[in-house]
DNA sequence: CTGAAAGCGCTAACAC
DNA sequence: GTGTTAGCGCTTTCAG
């Protein structure tokens, strides 16, 4: 038989279908003996409940909606890996969808999840999302959200980042602690919260500092490798150019570093590169990259810890948390000979 | 309303709800004149079809399952890159289940989407994979499967793959060719039919040019990083250790450089490195990794043009289709002085 | 304790 | 052209 029932199961035991349903999910009104024929015998016919007509009937899927940017970047993808681990355990089904960073994606993304009935959403923005009336869509329909650090800041929504701020603070403190002076920062797209939060943090520690910070120093723009390039390129053809840089992510600050190699230009003694988020390649790319790590796959992991929690209460109350990062520091910035 | 339905419509205009559900998917028989207001209403009210109930009805749920061993590796998340790319444009719905390696969630998975009435399947089986009982019974059941680069080999199933023994034929010949005469495999784990392919390849070039190769020459066992600079370790410690390594991925390659470098082992100098697969790091690492490059996001998108063509036809043919590889020459088996 | 019946939202014969 | 009906597989009243 191609996919056994439970009416299959009622005729062969010459009972209700009723019946067996209640057996199948445990329900005490029904006699011992006959509720262990019928457990028997769905054990042995290999019977599996079909999760479609569960979910029509009970207006429930077991699902969360993922909406990422990209699968490729290995920083979403280990959200990812944190989030299917939370969930599988919890015997929640995860729907992934990829924006490409593009908002039109995101929002046929939104549509698709919403039609499907996911129980809950967990997403990361796209750079190209400064509005967010799709969002509000859901947040209409009840739907419980938490967003991972590309997020949309809502009070009503949940949220799961790092401290921006101050993490960029640190690392840009660090590069001042090196002995370097006239640090610029190659930023993200400028619309992007994560983007400015990082401005900010390195803006104050220059500022702390009373160091010269320049309008030109400030380079926005992507999150690409090549834009990193790009923009560095920009920084070491100004008539005062800087002695570092903090780049906005890795793959900036890689773009960045690979530049120097091109153009010969000694990375950490003429140039400090310090970047965020602590990709893989950072330690492996010549030389090492300082950076902040930011903890890419508890992120995932919380945020769909939050989630469960929220399904299970059957109540959503937004809240924000904060996770730690770390500064990694490796050769890119070790100017000072110790 | 929370979310609307065929019926609302119906009631709203005074009709039958079969007949909006008609003119909702296009049926002939029916009015134009009603058709028009049936989809102005639908439209201005916002409605959307329920897929649940569309996939209870039909029997077939518009998604394609993918099971894959993990998504924080850049190749197989390019793989889903492919995957996504062409089954989003087709408007088919992908269900990504990740086996982490591990034969006992690989099967889960697998259980997981044919309850689920995946209408076809892709999947890279885990490193613990040798016997495929699972796999049969999505056989019988007469889902359409695509495998990929991690294939099970039965003649009724599609894959997509490499040349896998020509690829490790060419690149160590390349090794050959550089001027390495005591070249060694770090291979994958043994059960794979990767692993024996490449295995198979670098054998036959040894042998084609009559260099030694005693057993201990080829180390099997994982494709992590670790195991790379642990099987390295054992290579350098034997009595007549090797000149270069094949090694059976990048992963493994980038854990033996690692060991180079640790230990001082001159590369390319001292010890030729060539990898497999090409991944992101493989360029910025230093030296850059000479390796034989797969076309993942390829793969992905034609396994999924495959699938879609079989799910179209409703009828499943299996084929084998074999991508090529190319040799990226870089400076890690750069020995000779040109 | 068990069965009958309604219904989740939709499609597809079958009437008229 | 349009309405009626049955049914996809299941849960959940409501009777008995």
């Amino acid at each position: 038989m191609e996919h056994i029932t439970i009416k299959d199961i009622a005729k062969a035991l010459n009972l209700s279908f009723s019946t067996v349903s209640r057996a199948l999910r445990g329900h005490p009104d029904v006699n011992q003996e006959t509720k262990k024929k019928i457990l028997a015998l769905a054990e042995q016919l290999n019977y599996e409940k079909n999760p479609l007509a569960l979910s029509l009937r009970k207006q429930k899927t077991n699902a969360i909606g993922v909406i990422i940017p990209e699968i490729a970047n290995p920083f979403f993808s280990r959200i990812i890996s944190g989030i299917q681990h939370v969930a599988y355990e919890a015997g929640y089904n995860v729907m992934i969808c990829l924006s490409d960073e593009s908002i039109e994606r995101e929002i046929s993304n939104l549509r698709h999840l919403l039609r499907y009935r996911v129980d809950g959403l967990l997403a990361a923005v796209s750079v190209e999302t400064s509005t967010f009336p799709h969002f509000e869509l859901a947040l209409a329909k009840q739907v419980p959200m938490v967003f991972i650090d590309r997020v949309w800041d809502h009070p009503q929504v949940s949220k799961v980042l790092v401290d921006d701020f101050e993490g960029a603070f640190t690392i840009t403190q660090h590069l001042i602690e090196m002995g370097y002076g006239q640090i610029a920062h190659i930023a993200g797209p400028e619309k992007l919260l994560v983007t400015q939060k990082r401005l900010e943090g390195f803006r104050a520690a220059i500022l702390a500092h009373d160091l010269p910070l320049p309008p030109d120093y400030i380079q926005f723009g992507g999150f690409t490798e090549d834009f990193g390039a790009e923009a560095l390129q920009k920084l070491l053809s100004l008539p005062s150019p800087p002695d570092a840089v903090f780049c906005v992510n890795d793959r900036t600050a890689t773009g960045a570093l690979l530049h120097c190699k091109t153009q010969q230009v000694q990375v950490p003694r003429q140039l400090g590169i310090a970047g965020f988020t602590d990709m893989p390649v950072s330690k492996l790319i010549e030389p090492g990259l300082t950076t902040m790590a930011q903890p890419a796959f508890e992120m995932g992991e919380v945020a769909t810890q939050m989630m469960l929690r929220y399904l299970a209460a059957e109540r959503y109350e937004p809240e924000v948390l904060i996770l730690k990062t770390q500064l990694i520091i490796r050769e890119s910035t070790r100017r000072s000979i110790i």
